[in-house]
DNA sequence: GATCGGGTCTCCCATTATGGGAGGGTCAAG
DNA sequence: CTTGACCCTCCCATAATGGGAGACCCGATC
């Protein structure tokens, strides 16, 4: 399967964008296999590259690793139903952008502590005031 | 210092609002230091306590823990100029903007992908076709 | 005074995703 | 046959937090 003669793991990196570390680690995790030739050294054909492309993408979009073994397999399976995959994406999406809101509604609370710091010389700081507790 | 019976990790904890462990861990890299009874037991006493919701706070402010560490030398400086705390904070909340933004562009293009994802039983998604680098 | 429950101690391991580096094997070109 | 560029497998590190094991300490109850 896969070609007898596929390209060493350091040309599949170049051509998908993944590092041969983390390539190595997806296998290990079992995210994909890899065929070995007999000297040891992992082989690859264009079909994995495509997989490893696949997954970069995934990663791009900060999809988790557990979540893209999902994805794999329903990208694998030619019948599925985009039900299940749209239900992903979603739940994804809401994950981010709750992640998002929490990060923003900190930078916010804290760039409004800094407008209020004078910012000078002086040691007077509505920020140290803050974490010290006297006004939380 | 720090008065001869202090309070155990526990109630520290429960004070501070930092976990046993995480007391313990803040200790083991360098961040705060503890008192030890006879029995080899931590010994707290209030100033500890305020030391560690100042971490709290500056925790629940999405600080990491190497900025929390210049702070609290902030802190601990009552001659301290307040720009250099700002100067932290405000980069700290670049960081935090930066890092929101980049999370909402993810969901807001995978947000994009799904709405075009016919979500039944047919195969058909979009979201699929982009990870395969069809449109990437 | 023996026991029991709850707190504490120190270590080790796991998480998420990625990379660095050591020490050693393989191979092709010169 | 050496050199250089790969590849191999392990181990370690990151940031912050938690879980758990095995051992110890203490106060209270029977």
């Amino acid at each position: 399967m896969r070609g007898g003669r596929g390209m060493t793991i350091g040309h599949a990196a170049a051509r998908s964008g993944v590092s041969a570390k983390m390539i190595r680690h997806y296998e290990a995790i079992g995210l994909i296999e890899s065929e070995r030739r007999a000297n040891g050294y992992r082989s690859y054909g264009p079909q994995d590259v495509a997989v490893l492309r696949f997954i970069r993408h995934a990663r791009d979009l900060a999809f988790p690793l557990e979540d893209i073994r999902k994805l794999l397999a329903l990208w694998r399976d030619r019948s599925r139903a985009s039900g299940e995959v749209k239900r992903l994406a979603l739940a994804h999406v809401e994950a981010l952008e709750e992640k998002a809101a929490a990060l923003n509604a900190v930078a916010q609370s804290l760039r409004h502590l800094a407008q209020h710091c004078s910012g000078d010389d002086r040691p007077d700081c509505p920020i140290i005031e803050e974490l010290e507790g006297k006004t939380a």
